[in-house]
DNA sequence: GCTTGACTTAGACATTGTCCATTGTAGGAT
DNA sequence: ATCCTACAATGGACAATGTCTAAGTCAAGC
C-alpha cells in the first residue's frame, strides 16, 4: 500500500508512529494537501501529534526528495507524494482543486540561450489554471 | 516615464500621492518587488504611507490587470508591472533573483484534451529555476 | 532491559496579509 | 476659490501560515 513508507524505511529513517501516520496520510495519486490538512488527518488517527512534528516531517520528506512542495495558490504550500514521476499541475481558480497533468513538449528546451541571462537552468514548473467541471456547473 | 501611472490615470483612478508613489516604485523592467519592499521604498518618498494602503493599492492594480501577482517563492507575493507583454519567470534558487523570459512554444497547446479532466483551461504559468551567474560565481 | 541520540511536544514567536473604524482628501459642483 | 461628498488612507487589531526552542520521550542497537 504505502510505497512512500517503504521508500522512507529503506533510507534508514527512524520509524515513529507520527512519521508513519504522516506518510500514510500523504499516500496516493492527485493528493495535494496543505500542512494543516495533513495535520488534521493525522490527528484523527493519532490525537496527540503536534503541528511542529507534521511540519518537520513534511520538510524532511521534501529534503529526501520523496515529496514535492507545490504552491498553486498563495495561501499555503501543498505536498505532493508523487515525486518520482515528473508532472505539472492543473488548478481550479475557483475551488482550488488540483490535478496532476503530463503535457507534451519540453519547456526547458523552449528557453533560448539568450533568454537565460547566464543562469544554470535546472528545472521548470508549469501551472495550468482554469475552472473545473464542478465549479463550471455550479456557476 | 511612468507608463503605468499614465494607464492608471486613464482609467479614471483617483490620483493620490500614495498611489502615485506606489506606481512609481513599481515601474520598470525585471521589477518584482514584494509588498513589503514596495512599502519600504514608498516610505522613503512619502514617510507616512501605511502598509494597508500599499496592500490595497497593489491589490487594485492587480484587479485592473495593470500589475501581475507572481509567487516564485512561498514567502511573499511579488508584483510585476510588466502585465501587458505575456512572459514567464526565471528564478535563482539561491538568492531569489528574478528575470522575465519569453520562451518559444505554447504550453497551452501542449496539454492534451484527455489531460484536462474537463477543466476549462484559461492560462498557464511557467517558472524556470536555476542558479544565477552571481551565485554560481560565489559558490 | 539499558543507553543514547534522535524525535516529539507545546507554545511562543515571526512573517505576511486582511479587516475595520476613523480621519483625510481629490475632484466635481457651486 | 470654496464646499461637499464619496472615495482613499491610516493604524492597529486580527488571522493564517510557518519556524524555533527547551524539555520530555522513545526507537533501535548493544
Amino acid at each position: 500500500m504505502s510505497d512512500l513508507l517503504e521508500r522512507l524505511r529503506g533510507r534508514g529513517w527512524r520509524m515513529t508512529a507520527q512519521r508513519r501516520v504522516v506518510a500514510e496520510v500523504l499516500d496516493g495519486d492527485h493528493v495535494h494537501l496543505t500542512a494543516d490538512e495533513v495535520h488534521a488527518r493525522a490527528v484523527s488517527r493519532l490525537p496527540e501529534i503536534s503541528r511542529a512534528t507534521v511540519y518537520n516531517t513534511l520538510g524532511e520528506m521534501v529534503s529526501l526528495g520523496e515529496v514535492l512542495e507545490v504552491s498553486t495558490d498563495r495561501r499555503a504550500k501543498r505536498y505532493d507524494p508523487n515525486a518520482h514521476r515528473p508532472h505539472h499541475h492543473l488548478v481550479c481558480a475557483q475551488c482550488g482543486a488540483i490535478r496532476d497533468v503530463h503535457p507534451a513538449g519540453n519547456p526547458l528546451a523552449d528557453l533560448p540561450t539568450d533568454e537565460r541571462y547566464g543562469f544554470m537552468v535546472s528545472g521548470v514548473e508549469v501551472t495550468y489554471r482554469g475552472i473545473c467541471p464542478n465549479c463550471a456547473a455550479t456557476a
